[in-house]
DNA sequence: TTTCTTTATTTAGTATACATAATTCTCTAT
DNA sequence: ATAGAGAATTATGTATACTAAATAAAGAAA
């Protein structure tokens, strides 16, 4: 696949913004980007146009670019749809997958018990993403699978890569991966729906307290470890 | 608002493409576009790339912009999916919507009555759309309210003017649109959810065959008027 | 005649140059 | 000294020119 240079400018930044070295309401000026990555203005200005369609930066006509500011209650929205569509990906799949589908969603989830065990955070959170791409595909019905990817890609920046590294996630995300997993296999519509939405919501609790203590550049493992504290007490 | 030379492409080839001048599959040409709009090919590159967010068209590296191709089974999904998510809207609405909220919408649906009974059709459509907009505010999710109405702009070229046209079918989305308001005044979750789904799913079963009668260059009128009949049998 | 290769043409991708709008800084007047 | 107006600067929007890639066409070989 021939990859276009506007369209590597654009993962590159999108990655900094992910990474958080670009920061929220940080203006982006066309030609220091292109300094920067030694092209000219053009393709610059291709890949905020994309950016802008992901909703990770802002295009004021005249006024340039920014990187998109979300607040608080806004992340909330997010995880909340996030969750409803992710949800309603579970139910479909419930009902839809067949049993190659099932069989191998399974496996993944097996699969992924070695790394929970291990503490292999890396390789867990690539079993996550195949566990829930198997649930979009599963639902059969490109569209939701093609919004649900979208979303999960919109909230990449705010699921950075420490976010597996909380205390206990990677088994608490194990278990309620479970729950959702009989779900499925036992075709059982409601059920998914509820253990994915509980799933995601679980997620939110961390990811929107870390990305709230990333935004005020307090310590980030200490205010993400008492959520994972709290949430852990929620649950019992 | 100062409006930018190519937003104000962009929206001209949106509806050239929503009103079927451009058919779903050909190919746009930047040079053209460019003489036809009388600008250079600068500010078409940007608003083809605001289209290619939206779905409407395809953009593939080196090989031009198409408009996107949309078979029946994928416009199948798409309905699903806008149906899912206005219920989805519904349901939030129906736990979610403050006084002045649910006063706003019942005063929409009563003045939509009037349209429906003198068979006012760009009058009931526009009500129509008031109605739905009135749910994706009531649903207080910001996201969700995006998406969704990101949604109904994308499915809006299946949607075309002829929809209220066909026979009764302002009388029964009239109907579909009273059980939605009763649920939703009566704070019934689920009901809400499910006549939203109900009446979404009666939309595209019109929608889906008047786009195909399209896509084939049959008669139009015909063909949707029988889908309609098809529609009131079933719904007896 | 048919097929493969090479060349030519067309079109998208990128660079540079110019125009216009917005911001900032300075100078003047109160 | 401060506030406002105007000029200068900066950055975005647009146009033109150039490069590279993909497709079409034409010619040569089987």
């Amino acid at each position: 696949m021939a990859i276009t240079i506007s369209e590597q400018i654009s993962q590159g930044l999108a990655d900094r913004i992910v990474s958080g070295a670009i920061r929220p309401g940080e203006k982006l000026e066309e030609q220091v980007i292109a300094n920067e990555f030694d092209v000219s203005r053009t393709p610059v200005r291709d890949a905020l146009r994309q950016l802008a369609a992901t909703g990770l930066v802002e295009i004021r006509p005249h006024k340039g670019v920014t990187v998109t500011d979300i607040g608080e209650d806004r992340l909330h929205d997010m995880f909340e749809a996030m969750g409803e569509l992710e949800a309603l990906c579970a139910k479909l799949s419930a009902q839809r997958m067949n049993a190659v589908e099932r069989k191998k969603i399974e496996l993944i989830h097996r699969e992924s018990a070695e790394y929970a065990e291990a503490s292999d955070e890396p390789a867990y959170a690539d079993a996550n993403e195949r566990f829930h791409d198997a649930i979009y595909v599963g639902a059969h019905n490109a569209s939701l699978k093609s919004i649900t990817e979208g979303f999960r890609r919109r909230l990449a920046p705010f699921r950075a890569k420490i976010f597996f590294q909380i205390s206990n996630r990677i088994l608490s995300s194990y278990s309620e991966h479970e729950l959702i997993l009989e779900a499925i296999l036992a075709a059982d519509r409601e059920r998914a729906y509820e253990a994915m939405r509980n799933h995601i919501a679980a997620s939110s609790l961390n990811v929107i307290d870390y990305m709230m203590a990333a935004r005020t550049g307090s310590d980030v493992k200490e205010k993400t470890d008492r959520a994972a504290e709290a949430l852990t007490a929620a649950n019992n």
